[in-house]
DNA sequence: AACGGGTGTCATAAG
DNA sequence: GACTTATGACACCCG
């Protein structure tokens, strides 16, 4: 049974650039030595910055930091930590980006590992570092005009350096990247976006990660390597609107149900029926649409909670693909209007499937990919989905989660909170990269990106769409749909949005005969869903109902119950107060007529409310006072009775005057 | 075979 | 006006 309370929604607003610029800001004051508290000497070089941005990164840092009491201490790090492996830690802690070459790689790694920088190890290093050594693995597109070969560093963002084989080593120095991002991008956004390179050579952008970003830097045509730092943990980095993650938009909450969250930062910018949703506290089901999902991007975080819901954190922390996310923030995107303004004309850019994002992401971004790009793509997909290729379309059990997480230790313990159904294909690391490798239709991807599955979806949805039609609906259903041979699977067309839907009746070019077909079926498991909570709320409301008669019940028990015992005490009373006669009828008025009398009274004409107060000790009168003993009885039942009772109260005198007929009594009756 | 529960579908109203 | 949702009514299936 289920007596369901008023739901309460709370709504928590959480803001996608507050810890991004906190970062920032720190970073400035380190770089203008402000508020510096610590000193870092590495070899003969010293780096001012400050302790709790250190302790807060490394272990090592912490453990020296915290036991240190003088103010501005000076760390003096042993020999083991070079400047070419500390430097771009330090700036990693400050930027959540690190800046790597396949030179310095190990070096980098080796010093996080004796400063211990979380964020790291498993994240990157133990990929990289094998596929940088090895001399590049596999094959690398190194197409070049590499200018160069000096020793560069990678700047992740806003250009990257990209690690060759060897030869072909883009002559990049960082100081130059820097200078051109800042001049050909703004503050926020541009510069954490990967340069496009307008020629055939190598580029490991993993363009999915900015496949929403509207604005790329047009690289030099140079060799670029952008690695953003994927793990959930990652601190937030200035990444832009590249680091936007899907899962955001779907990302929930829940408990419960229905997270909940939908990383909406920019409640402005969202789609008109999901801030409907949001509103009526419906659903809490992902902005589906793209254009959802781009709104739900920009800065900020709007989270319904009902019931243990996830957190907007949580939420944000599901996505394994969005290093923002570990602070809460996502980056980007304060200064990308252009992502609001895609979320407003879906038409137009989302026209296409298989150009989904194809206005947003240039097209040498998405064309070329090369294989160690898709290596590092499948690696770090395949660390938040095992067995990757071979449930790319299906859902995997939390239980695959639970292992494989398990052989990560707990750096991927916030993936049992991931609604893996969907993750796959909204991978950004995967979803160009399936379009590519599976020759699914693009129905399928779109489907996928336009389901409205997700862990937001409220108990009831879920488990309606868990429930498919039955075996004879889905063996009809299954004949005609090979009559009417869709181009796309049959079980989307209920799950989509209705913005999805006729995006794809318009996109597939339908026959009539399809489109009925279609629409139908739209239609009837619309209904059927519909038909489905209309019965589980029947049902709820009869639990409901029967528990409020069972408490109606229990409540009449106990009034029964009350009510016999005070029949009870009225009998009590009736026997004490005949005693009181008795005793009076001996000295005063033996008069059998008026006992009698009295006796009727007591049995009848009195009031209970009046006979059931408290027995107060009357002051009867005794045998020696037996010349008032009727006046005395008056008093007694005046005292006996609230003032406030005594107006059904008939007192025995006026009884006894009513009702005996006496000429030897007491005056007073 | 009758019966009750579950489910899908249709029709309709309301938003 | 198209669409979605809720709901009553009906039919069907199954145990």
């Amino acid at each position: 049974m289920s007596v369901d309370g008023p739901r309460t929604s709370v709504f928590t607003f959480q803001s996608a650039v507050h810890s991004h610029h906190v970062l920032r800001s720190l970073e400035e004051l380190r770089q203008k030595e402000l508020l510096c508290d610590v000193t870092v000497e590495v070899e003969h070089r010293s780096f001012r910055a400050h302790s709790s941005v250190l302790a807060s990164c490394s272990d090592y840092f912490y453990t020296r930091l915290t036991n240190h009491s003088r103010a501005n201490p000076t760390v003096r790090l042993p020999d083991e930590v070079t400047v070419e492996g500390f430097e771009p830690l330090l700036q990693f802690a400050y930027t959540a980006k690190l800046h790597f070459t396949k030179e310095n790689i190990l070096e980098i790694h080796r010093c996080a590992e004796f400063l211990g920088f979380q964020n790291l190890d498993k994240a990157c290093f133990e990929f990289l570092v094998p596929k940088f050594s090895d001399g590049g693995g596999t094959s690398k597109k190194v197409k070049g005009k590499s200018k160069s070969h000096e020793k560069s560093q990678s700047i992740c963002s806003p250009s990257d350096q990209n690690p060759k084989n060897g030869e072909d080593r883009v002559p990049q120095d960082a100081s130059t990247v820097m200078q051109a991002a800042s001049a050909t991008s703004s503050e926020e956004t541009p510069k954490d976006c990967p340069p496009i390179t307008n020629d055939k050579e190598m580029q490991l952008d993993l363009s999915t990660l900015y496949a929403r970003s509207t604005e790329y830097h047009m690289g030099d045509g140079q060799d670029q390597f952008c690695l953003q730092s994927c793990g959930p943990q990652l601190p937030s980095s200035s990444m832009a609107a590249a680091e936007a993650c899907p899962f955001l938009s779907i990302s929930s909450t829940g408990d419960n149900e229905k997270l909940h969250s939908s990383a909406a930062g920019d409640i402005l910018a969202m789609d008109d029926d999901f801030q409907k949703e949001l509103a009526m506290d419906v659903h809490c089901e992902p902005p589906a649409d793209k254009d959802l999902d781009i709104a739900s991007i920009t800065e900020g975080h709007f989270d319904q909670r009902e019931g243990p819901l996830m957190s907007p954190t949580d939420g944000s922390q599901l996505c394994p693909l969005n290093s923002a996310q570990s602070s809460g923030d996502l980056d980007s995107i304060s200064g990308a209007p252009d992502l609001s303004n895609i979320g407003t004309d879906n038409n137009e850019v989302f026209d296409s499937n298989e150009q989904t994002y194809s206005e947003l992401t240039p097209k040498d971004c998405a064309a070329e990919r090369s294989t160690v790009e898709r290596e590092v793509a499948e690696h770090l997909a395949k660390g938040f989905w095992p067995d990757l290729s071979s449930t790319l379309n299906e859902p995997l059990p939390l239980d695959s989660i639970d292992q494989s997480s398990a052989g990560n230790g707990s750096d991927f313990h916030w993936l049992k909170h991931l609604d893996l159904g969907a993750a796959p294909d909204d991978c950004p690391f995967l979803r160009d990269l399936s379009s590519n490798d599976r020759q699914t239709s693009g129905g399928d991807s779109l489907s996928k990106e336009d389901t409205e599955d997700s862990p937001c979806m409220s108990p009831i949805n879920s488990m309606e769409n868990s429930e498919c039609e039955s075996d004879g609906d889905c063996a009809q259903c299954s004949e005609q749909v090979q009559e009417v041979d869709l181009p796309f699977p049959v079980e989307q067309i209920s799950s989509m949005t209705r913005r999805a839907f006729l995006q794809m009746l318009k996109r597939e070019q339908l026959t009539t005969e399809q489109l009925e077909f279609v629409q139908d079926v739209r239609r009837r498991s619309k209904n059927r869903m519909a038909a489905q909570r209309c019965r589980k709320r029947k049902l709820d409301c009869i639990y409901r109902l029967e528990g409020e008669i069972k408490k109606l019940r229990s409540e009449k028990e106990k009034l029964l119950q009350d009510h016999n015992q005070l029949k009870l005490s009225i009998e009590d009373v009736r026997q004490n107060l005949s005693g009181l006669c008795q005793s009076l009828s001996i000295d005063a008025v033996p008069q059998s007529e008026q006992l009698q009398a009295l006796a009727r009274y007591f049995s009848s004409d009195c009031p209970t409310s009046v006979l059931l107060t408290p027995m107060a000790s009357p002051s009867l009168a005794g045998p020696d006072q037996d010349t008032h003993a009727n006046s005395s009885l008056d008093t007694f039942l005046a005292g006996t009775c609230p003032e406030g009772d005594t107006v059904a109260l008939r007192s025995p005198t006026a009884f006894l005057q009513d009702n005996v007929q006496s000429t030897d009594t007491d005056p007073a009756l």
